[in-house]
RNA sequence: GGCUUUGUAGCUCAACUGGAUAGAGCACUUGACUACGAAUCAAGAGGUUGCAGGUUCGAGUCCUGCCAAGGUCACCA
């Protein structure tokens, strides 16, 4: 049992004894003292004040001394207006720390049983990926360690969006233009490859159009004419197009599973679009025959939601193709079918708010026995501090040479220092982690705002500052030697900065549960830098090594080890690695 | 226009979901490396939490109305 649900328990059984007033230990509030006051947890006594009728003051001290005579954990308590600040016996502090010190897993929960899906990613194939996809991969990928840090099993998936027409554009240009050019021959990454002609497709749509007139749309062009063409010889399974299909998608998929392995994101399962709009279709149908769906005179597939505040939505078009909304009712159901999960999650940008609102609904009305636990983590763009990204101005940030940038940033200020040869790995590492931190410490419905002189700052808030707490407790460890911590329980007198960790550590279980429940990387990465910082100032007040006392020095070390490992173990959830040396 | 999200220091972000005098970082000024790693620490300055009402012991947080910015309202994905 944590202290706070200790405290908490004992609060209602003082409310009890002193005034006869049921409360639950849901209703006792409880927070970290201020810095200015004594104490480390404060019991806000307001909301039982009128059912106690009697003044703020009266109730926190007769609460306080009823709880200090019933428990063993309360060394002291005072009380400021209608705070009951409560200080623990270092009993209390040294026995949890002696206790969590030792688990490197500290702070993450036991199976639960849950199976969640988590699908992020699924960019478009026909071009490389940039610094939304970033957000969303990270974002993704750091719920998805959250999740199971919560103890729920988790399958990281993504939905290839492998046909349509965009695919086509990049296809033809390349079969006229491309010259018979492979990522080999060009030294190209496969996805900047297709991306160049997706690019060249554009041009000569452009030039063609100019051509035509001002009022010339894309169908009038002949290349689009033809791209179409190629669209229907692909439905067709004409063989050479599926076949330069394939080449071509194998060169996209080999580009960014290179980003992918760089970033640290990974997935379980791909589900493609090619072979889940079918299963869209039936569900389609069977939405038809029950009446939840009705068709219009033309033959397009509804679904009316007025009844729940939404608009009609189709569901297939009049010729019977599918569109956006059929395949993620197919790939929803091939998914529960599959892995059975008991969630799902949509790590999507806010854009697609609407739609995921719609779908949720029509499979609600489809009574698939998972609609009520499905969930759209909706996130921010991400705009530059001139504004939006914008390919047509080449404003893009491209995410390998993001990736570049903060590297080398990472690698200069690596030999500005110069202390001793860091190796690749850990300047990659540091780097990385600066521009993690950066995207990921943004509450993710939030618009980010991302500067690259911004991003790639090793200093201050950032994950850089964090890794560095870590690496001066390694250091210390490995000076240490074999950690004595016998003598941690005699150690009483603690320092504020101390104190400050413990209740930090302390929190940190709690802290991760809330991250899961909201799906938010920002509750975690915030912690570990107040932790990290927390950290910076423990190192600058209190001797170590040195220490005044065999005691201290034992429970010091024994504070440090602790927080090394909440500060690992949580950084691991944001996809940051921690370095020996940096 | 309807729906929706966001407005907090010059800038980038927090605020334990209704609790104490709204906190960090960057930038600026100043101090600390003959103590375990200065990618650090300390100090200073910086605020009418978009505006106006309301709810109550108590509001950045909740309700209402405005203002501003983004998103979305396709037989695109």
């Amino acid at each position: 049992m944590t202290i706070t649900a200790k405290l908490q328990e004992l609060t209602v059984d003082a409310v009890k004894e002193l005034y006869e007033i049921e409360i639950s230990p849901q209703d006792v509030l409880i927070n970290q003292t201020r810095r200015e006051f004594e104490g480390e947890y404060s019991i806000v006594v307001f909301p039982f004040v009128k059912a106690a009728r009697r003044k703020p003051e009266d109730v926190g001290t007769a609460i306080g001394k009823v709880i200090k005579t019933n428990s063993s954990i309360v060394a002291d308590f005072n009380v400021v207006k209608g705070f009951l600040n409560i200080s623990l016996t270092s009993e209390v502090w040294t026995s949890f720390l002696k206790k969590s010190s030792q688990d490197e897993d500290y702070g993450f929960a036991f199976p639960s049983g849950r199976k969640v899906m988590v699908e992020y990613s699924s960019p478009n194939t026909n071009k490389p990926l940039h610094l939304g996809h970033i957000r969303n991969n990270l974002l993704g990928h750091s719920v998805s360690e959250i999740l199971k840090a919560c103890g729920h099993q988790v399958v990281k998936t993504q939905i290839i969006n492998d046909r349509g027409i965009h695919i086509c554009k990049s296809m033809l240009a390349w079969q006229r233009y491309g010259d018979g050019e492979t990522p080999e021959s060009s030294g190209l990454k496969g996805d900047h490859l297709i991306g160049k002609y997706y690019v060249k497709f554009n041009t000569v749509l452009k030039e063609q159009k100019a051509a035509i007139g001002p009022d010339a749309k894309d169908d009038d062009t002949e290349i689009m004419q033809a791209t179409r063409e190629m669209l229907i010889q692909w439905e067709q399974g004409d063989d050479a197009v599926l076949k330069l299909w394939k080449k071509m998608n194998g060169w996209v998929y080999d580009g960014f599973n290179e980003t992918y392995a760089r970033l640290g994101v990974e997935f379980d399962k791909n589900y493609f679009e090619s072979k889940t709009y079918l299963e869209g279709k039936t569900m389609v149908q069977a939405g038809l025959d029950k009446g939840i769906f009705y068709k219009e005179d033309d033959g397009s597939v509804w679904c009316d939601l007025e009844d729940v505040g939404l608009d009609k939505k189709i569901v297939q078009r009049s010729d019977g193709t599918s569109v956006y909304m059929t395949q993620d009712l197919g790939t929803a159901r091939l998914r529960y079918e599959e892995f059975g999960s008991d969630g799902m999650v949509y790590v999507v940008g806010n854009e697609q708010d609407y739609h995921f609102k719609v779908l949720f609904e029509i499979l609600k009305k489809l009574e698939e026995p998972y609609a009520e636990q499905l969930h759209h983590l909706s996130y921010g763009m991400v705009n530059l501090p001139e504004g939006k990204m914008k390919s047509r101005e080449g404003t893009v940030v491209d995410a390998d040479d993001l990736m570049d940038e903060v590297i080398q940033e990472a690698r200069i200020a690596a030999q500005e220092r110069s202390e001793e040869a860091v190796d690749d790995e850990n300047i990659q590492n540091v780097g990385l982690s600066a521009l993690k931190f950066f995207i990921l410490k943004v509450s993710p419905k939030k618009t980010i705002v991302f500067d690259p002189k911004a991003s790639v700052d090793l200093q201050g808030h950032t994950g850089p500052y964090i890794q560095n707490a870590y690496v001066r407790i390694q250091s210390i460890l490995r000076k240490s030697g074999m950690l004595d911590m016998s003598l941690t329980g005699e150690y009483t007198e603690f320092q504020d900065a101390e104190k400050h960790i413990l209740v930090a550590l302390h929190e940190y279980p709690r802290i991760i549960q809330a991250a899961g429940a909201a799906y938010d990387p920002a509750i975690v990465a915030n912690f570990c830098y107040d932790l990290a910082k927390l950290y910076h100032k423990f190192y600058h007040d209190c001797r170590i090594l040195t220490a005044e006392s065999d005691a201290a020095k034992s429970f010091r070390l024994n504070l440090s080890q602790l927080t090394a490992h909440a500060l690992k173990n949580g950084c691991s959830l944001l996809g940051i690695e921690m370095p020996e040396r940096m």
